[in-house]
DNA sequence: TCGAACGTATGGAGCGCTCTAACTATCATG
DNA sequence: CATGATAGTTAGAGCGCTCCATACGTTCGA
């Protein structure tokens, strides 16, 4: 049997459809007495209402699209679960749509989206071009998270690389290290402030001379082939700040299958708190990205375009933090100085 | 300005309102040129059809809900991974819904779709009870992965748990163990069935008397006091099959922080094949799900279903792998011998 | 030459809602 | 007692599309 609709339940309650959209709206001004009635009706037949026909007929959705890239990622999982609380809060519901790790695949998310005229749409971590988002952003209201887009048409929220690169920094310099090398993450996102960040951190420390940086990947592989270059030079650093975690593992196994150890002979630190980090055997210190608040930022930045309430593009940053795990130490030959 | 409609595609093409739908939706006995003179118009106003509009009039929506329960974990990237390359190739779009591992969070996403009116929905590794997922089924088609239910009401996707754990078993008495233990995933999902897998294959290899089960929860910290027991009890085994990957790491790391070789004193099989096991500093022998194929096979089941080509229950059934890293080795007192 | 048969094109009635304007009570106000 | 206000309710016109029934040529066999 088909689902019943409003007028099944205007006739069932005896008042008009009208009512029953109004009660099913919450709409103030319904006496108690009908309200109740429509209530009753409805739940009696098991009434729902159609999204789709109402969303036509309002032209609202009251629905957030939200584009990641990549699934696999967690750190958009984490991102999501933040816009998800914020959404939720705001009254909104999301939807996610996967990009694919490709343009191609962000493109029809997003298309998908405008198709069903969502109210705002996110994009976590977009490989799509700043034109591209710009000309998505005159259909409907967009922010982007974890990528700088240089325009007021789109909010963005983004986490403060640079300063997560000086607090690594310092927390080894802090520790007693001078020969701090940096393995970075090449063209990758979030590669070119970490590095400037550590140039900076160093400089600012009077360690200008001892700056090293070796190209990385943001892979694991990549972190592996930085390590043994490292190890190869003349010159071994008492402690590396490497891009990512994942350039971080890789290093790691290098490091101790020569045969050395960490932090005994050299520290380690990473960056993105990624969950293999946390784990008892890693154990790595790095920085983490408050995600979770990036995401509710988002979604109060969305929000608060669909409903007027801002109408320039807003820069959101927020600070990263330091997490101290156990590859991070005093160096050998300052113990007990 | 407000999007243009099929009216105004209309008007400009010089033809019906009917003739514009035609051809927006392919169909045939539509002449080339008025096709063309519909095309062009179409993209010169920049025309997008209105899904809500479309899904609405035609009771179709061509879009399958995806409920997955935490976006955390790498099971479901994969699965979903799967999932939308067969649903594009079908002709389908996917919606994701977080369940935010709750329940209701859950129950909330469903709705949400049901709302939406998808065609079917797809609950990988639902927390939900069977009988809520049958009563579902009443509305529309609804396939579960990873997760048994006896009802031929709705479809399911799932490995053969017990195969994987003969797998593991038996690539360990293939090297030669004898002391193989097992640190099982308590009550978690598929923990049962890898346990008696276990069971079976010791049993079936005349290693019954050697058979030890200590229990675990699915967790690192579970994986590592599993382990520590091991070391602790009066035999120390040879072999060791964890349930699943996070407890192997666990217990891994409880083994070579004891002094304890892997694999040269004690061998290491887990099961999932989480990405970090593949990272070079785990390296775990482990059991692999074939999650896109479930992903695929999931949504042929739904379309199907949507699509009248079945209509009783299908349960499907995939074979896991043995994915040999470096965490096992013929046992020590055995080399060359 | 007629009409059956086909390939094309169109009008119009929905799909299940929202929302404006209008209408009906009820009630306090001058 | 007419006069607004105000609260509660409703009719009806959309929202932008699909799809059925119908109409309009052509073409073809009889």
């Amino acid at each position: 049997m088909p689902r019943p609709t409003m007028e099944d339940v205007a006739r069932q309650a005896g008042v008009s459809r009208a009512l029953v959209s109004l009660v099913m709206r919450d709409a103030p001004n319904v006496s108690a007495a009908r309200r109740k009635a429509v209530r009753d009706a409805a739940s009696q037949l098991g009434y729902r209402p159609n999204a789709l026909a109402r969303n036509l007929a309002s032209r609202r959705t009251h629905t957030l699209g939200v584009v990641v890239n990549d699934l696999h990622n967690p750190f958009f999982a984490e991102t999501v679960d933040g816009l998800q609380s914020g959404a939720t809060e705001a009254g909104y519901r999301i939807i996610i749509g996967n990009g694919c790790r490709s343009e191609a695949g962000e493109s029809s998310a997003i298309e998908t989206f405008l198709d069903y005229r969502v109210d705002a749409m996110i994009v976590v971590g977009p490989l799509l071009s700043a034109a591209r988002l710009v000309s998505v952003s005159e259909s409907i209201p967009i922010v982007a998270v974890g990528r700088t887009v240089r325009s007021w048409a789109v909010d963005t929220v983004n986490s403060d690389e640079a300063l997560g690169a000086r607090l690594a920094v310092d927390h080894l310099i802090g520790l007693g290290h001078r020969d701090i090398a940096h393995i970075d993450g090449g063209r990758g996102a979030g590669a070119a402030p970490r590095r400037s960040g550590y140039r900076r951190a160093m400089k600012a420390a009077g360690l200008a001379d001892m700056i090293r940086v070796v190209m990385g990947l943001f892979t694991e592989s990549s972190g592996a082939y930085g390590a043994e270059q490292l190890l190869a030079s003349g010159r071994r650093p008492t402690a590396v700040f490497v891009a990512n975690d994942h350039s971080a593992i890789g290093a790691l196994d290098v490091i101790e299958s020569k045969g050395l150890s960490i932090p005994g002979d050299i520290s380690l630190v990473g960056y993105d708190n990624i969950s293999a980090s946390a784990l008892r055997h890693m154990s790595l210190t790095t920085i983490d990205q408050p995600r979770t608040e990036m995401g509710r930022a988002a979604c109060r930045l969305a929000v608060d375009r669909i409903e007027g309430r801002s109408v320039e593009g807003v820069h959101h940053v927020v600070e990263p933090s330091l997490v101290v795990r156990s590859t991070t130490a005093v160096p050998r030959h300052q113990v007990g100085s």
